[in-house]
This record gives C-alpha cells, structure tokens and sequence, in this order.
RNA sequence: GCCGCCUUAGCUCAGCCGGUAGAGCGGCGCAUUCGUAAUGCGUAGGUCGGGUGUUCGAGUCACCCAGGCGGCACCA
C-alpha cells in the first residue's frame, strides 16, 4: 500500500499504481467530476498516470492556477492537431505557454492568414466537441525519432535527439492525433473549454537563431472561463488605448516622420515634459555627488577604434566622412568620452570614486524591424554617468546607486518590474574568477538595497556583467531603463590610471550606470504608466484658468497670472464658449487642474478648482489655491 | 534585417462584386455670454503612402518600393 496525504492533513491507503482520477473517486463523486489533474510532492501528473509512491497528494480543479496552466498548454495542442488537420503537411514544432496564453511555432512553406485563425478556431472547437481523450505514451527514443521522421516531422525527430539520455520520451495521444511532449495534459479536450482566442500572428526563428529556418507562430490566449477571457480581452483593449503614441498625438507631446525613423520630434508640450524630467534627474544626481559634463557629438573614428566598440559594434554607428577624407562617427554611447576627461591632468586615489554624468545625446542605426514609437529610437538622450573608483568601492557605489535608482522611481510613480542580473556571455574579456567576483558583488550591492535579482546567463557585456532595470509597457512588454555595468577593460583599453596611496599607478574600475536609462524610453513608459495623467509637477501644463463669460476675463487674467508668478505652468481659456466644453477638452488634454471663475469667484476673489478626474470643485480664496498648488507642483527633490 | 498585416481629409474611421470619394471630431465663419466632460447654423479640407502594370475605366486587382503595427532576431 502507498500513503497518501491530503492537504486537510488526512492520510489514506491506496494500492500501487492507484491513479488520481481513482483517489478523487475515493473522495467525492463531484470532485471526480472536477478533476483535471493530480499533484504529488509538488509534481503535476495526469489523472491518469498511476501513483508508484506516496506522499503529499492534492487533487487539482479547473479554479486552480496550475490547471490554468495545463489548459493553455492543451489549447497549444489542440490548436495544432487543428493547423494539421486542416493545413496537411504543416510541421509542428514547439509550443510553450506565455504570460496569458500560449504559441505554437509551425513549419508551412506558405504564409497563415489573418482568416486561417477564424477557420482553426473554428476547428479547435470542434476538436473540444468531440472530446478527444489525451494518454501518456512512453516511447523508445530510436522508435520515436524513426516515427516522427518517418511522418515528415523533421523538427520533432531533432527535439528528441537533444532530449537528455536520461529523460523518458512521453508521448501524448489526443485522439488520432499524436505530439511529443513532457507533460502533464488534461484528461481529455473537452477540459481545455472554450475561453480562448488566438490572437497573433508572426514569423519566429527555429530555435530563436536567425540563421535558422523562419517559422510561423501562432499567438493565443485560453482561460479557465469565459468571464476571464472576456476580461482579459478588456484588459487589453484598455492597455491599448494607453499607447504613449496615441497620447503623444493627442496631448500634442511629439511625433516622429519618415525622414527621421526613430527619432522623435519633440512639440513644446513634451518638451517641457522632457525637460522637467531632465531637470529632476539632474538635481537628484548631483545631490548624490555627480558631476555633470558635456562632450562632443561626433568624434573621429580613432577613438572608438581604441575604445573596441568600433570593432564590435560599427554596424550600428552613423558614421560621416568629411571633405578632407576624416572619418567621424556619431557617438553611440558616452564612455570613451568620460574616459578622456577623466585622463586629464593626474588623478589620486584621494580623487575617487568621480561620478561623472552627462545627459548624453546618442545615434544608434537600430535595426529597421526595432524600432518602436519612443521605446527604441535611433536618437536617445541618457542620463549616462560613469563611476570611476577602487575595487573597494565598487560594492558601497554601487548599493548607493540603487538606492538613488529606487528614490527616483518613486518620485516618478513607476513600478519596477524586474531587476536582472545579465552574467557572463560567452565572448569576453577578462577571467573566470574576476568575473565571479564582478557578478557577486553586484548581487550582492543589489541585495543591499533590498533588490533580488533575476540572474541570466551569457545576456552580460563583453566588459563586465550588468543589473538590468526593466520597466513594463501599457500591454505588459518589458523595457530595460536603469542599468548599472561593471568595467574593468575599457579603462585599460583607454588607458585611464590614478596614483595609489603607494605612489603607483592603479587602474580605475569604472561603473557605467545609468536610472532613467534614455529619456525617451523613460517618457514613453512614464506616458503609459500614467496614461498621459502626470503628477501636478510633471504636467507639461499644470493648470487651465477657464471663464464662464467674457465678464470673468479680468479676473482670470489676474489668475493665471498670479499662478504663473509662483511658477505654475499656466493657460487662460477666455473664448466664447461654454464651460462645460471647456472642461471637457482639458479633461481630454489631462491638464490635471481646472480653475474656473466666474462672476461669484470674481467678485469673492476665489477660484473653483477641478482636478482631472474628479466632478467634485473646491473653492478657494486665490492665495489659498496658489499656495496649494505650488505647493502640489513642486518637484518631490525641492519639497 | 526576417515573417504577417496595415497605409483613404489635421485626427478616428466608412467606402460590397473595379465606374474618378464619405462620416464624426477638429478647423474656419456667423450667431450664442450660456456655472463644471460636447450650443446651433453655415463652410473649407483628401485623388485615396509612392510607383509600375492589368483594364474602356483602379482607392478597390497584381507587382515593386517606403513607412507604420504585431511578433522574431538584434539591443554597447
């Protein structure tokens, strides 16, 4: 007999080889009924795998959030018997789950269509209809590789070769229809239900290398439930509507054109944006001991040959030649630029650690199929700062550095996603020990700060390792802002040295590390995080003075321009119309206060104030309002 | 760069099977002075991303190019 535990803490005897199906029999009629799966230890197992051992044993429903799991990956199933039912000849491949649903990537010399989704959806649901049973099969691997090649499916057959010797090879029949597949699956497709959708359509790389054979993938969603997947899609139509370049169109922040793909044109409202962003960042920066700088924009080839980066990355420079026949490349990044500066004159260990920051205007010929509204650009501006410092002082600068970065974040109102530890690629400079050493002493300063981090194996720089800050876009895409790098090679490529307490010469370790990461990309994301709703002191305009009639223009004149004395970035709204239009086009504009003033505020001297979102007004006395909303508009730095 | 889709007035979008373009918003003009998310009337805007082809005739079909979007790859 074999001891089972259940989660109320009861323990039963079962004979070996029981399944889960049979133990949720044992328990209830309606649980049987309900079951989908069955959890051993922790191991999700089909209901109808039997149970060798004991252990702690749960038996899994629909409302759970494993069994959502299984069911995307059963509607990845059931979603390729449908491609291959209908389109004979398609090879599948591989097909995981992904935050909300899951893909199939198949192999079809010609293209889907958006209608071939309608036709396979339509067939998908028939395949639920007729409620295939799912079985496990465990198969020889010689036997199995010889199926799959012998029915054409080359890319199954490869999977199996680099399966693991140890690894059994689980097949998984559904019906007539038969795909290699670790498990665990429902117990039939009627269990997968109805509450998906597919949603997308791509092309993907074999294996994710471009140098592989294009693939076809099919993007879907699935849910427990119809109401989920309704909600989802809701979700999703709402994400969309907070699209920064929707916003920027329609608060009139910027815009990009063909001529300059990539590179955004800034309209006075973002730019005022943009700078009040800068401008916070600044002052953060230099309270934390930064020094600012500014270096040339385009700079002769020589140095980015010295660098390494001409080498490594010349593809994605923009680069001039001169009448005179000089080469000039654009600067791509700021590092070489903060080298030269800091080898000027002699530096001493007394000196360190500099940090030397600069708003860094920087070219990338990013690749055509990159770019993205603001959140990948050609053209970027970095608030980019180098740390030069002793190995000492790589830990303590860098948990300083973190904590600025969370500080910042905070006063922005935007949410870390996801810090990353980017470990060491497999072409690189340096050893293997001073790599363990860089790699640790980052987690370790992330650790510090309160941050646990992801670690991801061979995403480094050639240099050093990296933290990676990733921020989330409105429809939940990751973008990596902050980042902070440990260097030991550009210092010694540029040859940049201090004199040591012995009178020697030492390198510098130099930390690249930049918060807000581009500004573009910051703004981009701020947008969507706010959904165009800044904060009083980030809105590019603060405040709208609105009359009800003519007869309120004076007063509101004197308004605004009290509220422009206290340094509020203000606009009077006196046209002939009706106020309630008024409010609704700054409504629609996210200014974050209307003042409304009319003949009663004229003659008490107050103004109505209505902030964006709410119906509700507060009436004030002039110098009350003023003093709160400058109050409201300071930057959270000067407060 | 690769795969797919898209590209019509300032914006959002409609235009079936090919017969030389419509709406709403916005703009402009006039009237209206009206207390918190759209006042009424009038009016001007496009040759349909660019090109080539098929056709008596193309926004509508085919092909090429460009840009955008969703992915993939890339991301110092």
């Amino acid at each position: 007999m074999i001891e089972l535990k259940f989660p109320d803490g009861q323990v039963r005897d079962y004979p070996p080889g029981v399944t889960g199906r049979e133990v949720a029999a044992s328990l209830s009629k309606s649980l049987e009924k309900k079951a989908l799966l069955v959890k051993l230890d922790g191991e999700l197992l089909d209901l109808g795998r039997p149970l060798e051992r004991g252990g702690a044993v749960q038996i899994v429903t629909r409302d759970s959030p494993e069994a959502l799991e299984v069911i995307r990956h059963d509607t990845a199933h059931v979603l390729a018997e449908a491609v291959q039912e209908l389109f004979p000849g398609t090879q599948v491949t591989i097909g995981p789950n992904v935050e909300d649903g899951f893909y199939y990537d198949f192999a079809r010399d010609e293209p889907f269509s958006l209608d071939d989704l309608a036709l396979i959806e339509a067939r998908m649901r028939h395949i639920v209809d007729r409620d295939e049973p799912i079985t496990r099969e465990v198969w020889d691997r010689g036997e199995a590789i010889a199926h799959f090649e012998g029915i054409g499916e080359i890319y199954k057959a490869q999977i199996i070769r680099d399966i693991p010797g140890e690894e059994a090879i689980t097949v998984y029949r559904q019906g007539g229809w038969k795909d290699l597949c670790r498990g665990p699956h429902l117990p039939s497709t009627r269990h997968v239900g109805k509450a998906f959708k597919l949603t997308k359509l791509a092309g993907a790389y074999w294996r994710g290398d471009q140098n592989n054979a294009q693939l076809q993938r099919i993007y879907g969603t699935a849910w427990a439930s119809d109401a989920d997947l309704a909600e989802h899609l809701k979700r999703i139509e709402e994400a969309e509507r907070r699209d920064h370049r929707k916003i920027g169109r329609a608060m009139d922040l910027f815009h990009i054109q063909e001529e300059g793909r990539g590179m955004p044109f800034w309209h006075p409202k973002g730019w005022t944006l943009y700078r009040t962003l800068e401008n916070y960042v600044r002052r953060r920066t230099e309270a934390a001991g930064y020094v600012e700088v500014a270096t040339p924009q385009i700079l002769d080839v020589s140095l980015w040959e010295r660098s390494g980066h001409w080498a490594k990355f010349h593809d994605s420079m923009f680069v001039s030649e001169t009448a005179e026949g000089e080469v000039l490349a654009v600067k791509p990044m700021n590092c070489p630029c903060h080298v030269e500066i800091f080898r000027q004159g002699q530096k001493s260990y007394r000196d360190l650690p500099i940090r030397m920051m600069e708003f860094g205007g920087l070219h990338r010929y990013e690749s055509s199929g990159s770019l993205l509204g603001l959140l990948r650009v050609r053209r970027m501006v970095q608030d980019d700062a180098h740390i030069f410092c002793t190995e000492a002082q790589i830990e303590p600068e860098s948990t300083a550095f973190i904590r600025l970065l969370q500080q910042i974040y905070a006063d922005l109102e935007v949410e870390l996603h996801s810090v990353k530890l980017a470990l060491r690629p497999d072409q690189r400079f340096g050893s293997d020990e001073q790599w363990t050493i860089a790699e640790d002493t980052l987690e370790r300063a992330a650790n510090a700060a309160g941050v646990e981090v992801e670690r991801i194996p061979g995403e480094g720089a050639f240099y050093g390792p990296k933290l990676e800050f990733h921020l989330r876009d409105a429809i939940g895409r990751t973008w990596q802002c902050g980042t902070l790098q440990l260097d030991y090679v550009l210092p010694e490529r540029l040859d940049a040295a201090y004199i040591g307490e012995d009178g020697q010469k030492h390198r510098p370790v130099m930390l690249h590390r930049a918060i807000v990461g581009s500004l573009e990309r910051f703004l981009g994301v701020l947008i969507e995080h706010h959904a165009g709703a800044f904060p009083l002191w980030l809105a590019p305009v603060q405040a709208v003075v609105a009359t009800i009639t003519s007869e309120g223009d004076d007063y509101a004149g004197q308004v605004a321009a009290r509220l422009r004395r206290a340094g509020l970035r203000v606009e009077a709204d006196l046209r002939n119309e009706k106020v309630g239009y008024k409010v609704r086009e700054h409504s629609l504009a996210k200014v974050p206060v209307i003042a409304v003033v009319g003949r009663r505020e004229a003659e008490e001297g107050k103004v109505a104030l209505r902030r964006l979102g709410s119906d509700r007004q507060q009436v004030l006395p002039l110098d009350e309002a003023v003093a709160m909303l400058t109050a409201e508009a300071t930057p959270p730095d000067l407060r």
